[in-house]
DNA sequence: ATATTAAATGTACTTTTTACACTTATTTTT
DNA sequence: AAAAATAAGTGTAAAAAGTACATTTAATAT
């Protein structure tokens, strides 16, 4: 086979900011890094891309061996190629950002690994550039939660309003007014009501809803606007 | 130095999408492929990256030799790494999209390259996977168009209202009311009003505006919400 | 002088967003 | 059994934003 001559190869790798949501605060899925350099330090879940492996394809084997979840939202977030970000040998990472059910997860959790969640706010140092890369998926996460219904996929299958309120608020690092909030997500015809409650949060209980996936995966790309202040996002 | 051993090292290149606007429609500058395979075929601008060269720079340099532009409009695309992408050999390609004003690039034209602009609609036929890439980057350019005042990178210095109203017709593919559409420009403040006219394309003749950079910088992230039809973007 | 062309501009109506407070269901306490 | 506590659920009026729509104006060409 021909190839390319004069040309220098690099190593590429996939890493995944892995966000999850316990009900209260957004969280982080990382992991103590299992080679040198910086072995034992926390680090975002990562691996290098293999031969016959696109990056879709090899960020869902990472999430799949940590997680053991399949069908997770994932999202190509950026390439990362500073020639030093890794000190050993040059590294391209192309960084994906997925969501995921924190409460499926930990049904699934493989302990082989060392992960374990952390709360956004009080995560420790990562190795490597990783910081810079949780920064700009948070970024982008909040972006894309501004205007599409992005949020449901850190969600188990039943939720409250005040529940998916609470999410929004911690993403927006805001309040909103609970009955201009309500209005608006029920505007979007998005959520189906049960019949059943939820009494662990309250006296009186919140009903729990579904999402509707038959208007979720139609509706993802119409726009909620649910920017409590546009000059915040980046 | 040591080396992380037994991993595939992969080619990686930077590709360009350019994007032009001529006063009427939008337009996109190709090259014809220097090197096998696919000698003589239109391609993106694109080059293998050097070792001591990260994404920006090395979309800045390809750019530059080709333009001799310098402080251009770019901004990373998409990673595409699909093993075949590349029937040579597996090459990894970060691709960035360029938003320039066409008429400083018609001064500073590179001959060197075979370079030609091309409107979007009757674009020739691409190598690899380079359509897709343009595909992305319209429909990207599309979405950060209906929030972000980024349009104004692919004006000249001056420009009117009805050559802005035409670009953003252009890029969205429909029409605005002129009353509403110019309404809405002024309301961003982005405008200062110049007072001299563009006789070239009425008798009336248009009154030039040049943007308010301090605004412009100040702002580009407040949301202006240009969209025609929600449904019809990305 | 008249016709032609595209630019510039205002208003009424509809929709969306915002601000704001009380009632209800249920559990806990006395 | 009554009272207190808690968070859920709901409506309305005012402000802002968005939409639809037609005439006048400045300049050139005939």
């Amino acid at each position: 086979m021909p190839k390319y001559q004069k040309q220098t190869r690099f190593l590429v790798a996939v890493d995944c900011i892995i966000f999850g949501f316990d009900g209260t605060e957004l969280k982080l899925l990382l992991v103590q890094r299992g080679l040198e350099p910086e072995k034992g330090k926390w680090s975002l879940i990562g691996s290098f891309i293999r031969e016959e492996e696109d990056f879709e394809k090899g960020a869902n084997r990472i999430l799949n061996d940590m997680t053991g979840l399949e069908g997770v939202y994932l999202e190509q977030l950026h390439a990362f190629g500073k020639p030093d970000r890794d000190p050993i040998e040059r590294t391209i990472s192309v960084a994906y950002f997925a969501l995921i059910d924190i409460h499926q997860y930990e049904r699934q959790l493989n302990d082989d690994f060392h992960a374990e969640w952390f709360p956004i706010k009080s995560a420790p140092r990562l190795i490597f550039d990783h910081e810079q890369m949780v920064e700009m998926a948070k970024k982008r996460l909040r972006y894309k939660a501004a205007f599409h219904p992005i949020l449901f996929e850190l969600l188990p299958e039943k939720f409250t309003v005040p529940q998916l309120q609470n999410l929004y608020e911690g993403i927006f690092d805001t309040v909103f007014d609970k009955r201009n909030f309500s209005r608006k997500i029920q505007s979007t015809k998005l959520l189906i009501k049960q019949k059943d409650k939820d009494k662990e949060n309250s006296k009186k209980g919140a009903y729990y809803y579904k999402l509707d996936k038959r208007r979720y995966a139609a509706n993802f790309h119409a726009f909620l606007n649910f920017i409590p202040n546009p000059d915040n996002i980046k």
